[in-house]
DNA sequence: CACCTTCCTATCATATATGATTGCATGAAA
DNA sequence: TTTCATGCAATCATATATGATAGGAAGGTG
């Protein structure tokens, strides 16, 4: 599994987790430090995004890194 | 834990990967398609790298994404 | 219809990760 | 001693992630 698929398969898990918290982007990027289009992004697999990015996200979803990277 | 302490620790893992394959830093980097230098910036928790750049790693040290960002 | 929310894209500027190179310190071995 | 491998830091240029802003499409509601 190349790096592209997996970037969309984290995207697409992200998305669920925020979907589970009854969150809308613009509400999840208020909670968190990252700009909604950049989320949007992400959410979409369009960018190669920071570990540091993925900790504040997992911070502001209460999940584990692991929980949101377990997608091979 | 906030996100430079999980970058060290991540950098830690790594390290300890690698030496179980008994590799150094040089030839570990030619096994990627990373530079010398950046591997030893990430494996000193000095730089906010990409998930692109752990895929590559993950990939060469033939571990899962997952094992590698069980630091928490 | 207008109005609002949400999702999404595009663009540009800026910050930063990465590539590339150089040099230094240490230790092992000849 | 010299020589070599290894780890590490510093520097600069370049590629790219991110911040910031604007606008469009679809759906719901008045």
């Amino acid at each position: 599994m190349n790096k592209e698929v997996i970037l969309v398969k984290i995207g697409l898990k992200i998305r669920e987790f925020r979907k589970e918290k009854n969150l809308s982007i613009m509400e999840f990027s208020d909670k968190l430090e990252i700009e909604y289009n950049n989320l949007i992004r992400i959410e979409k697999g369009r960018t190669n995004f920071t570990i540091g990015t993925l900790l504040k996200i997992c911070k502001a979803l209460d999940v584990k890194l692991v929980d949101i990277v377990n997608v091979e």
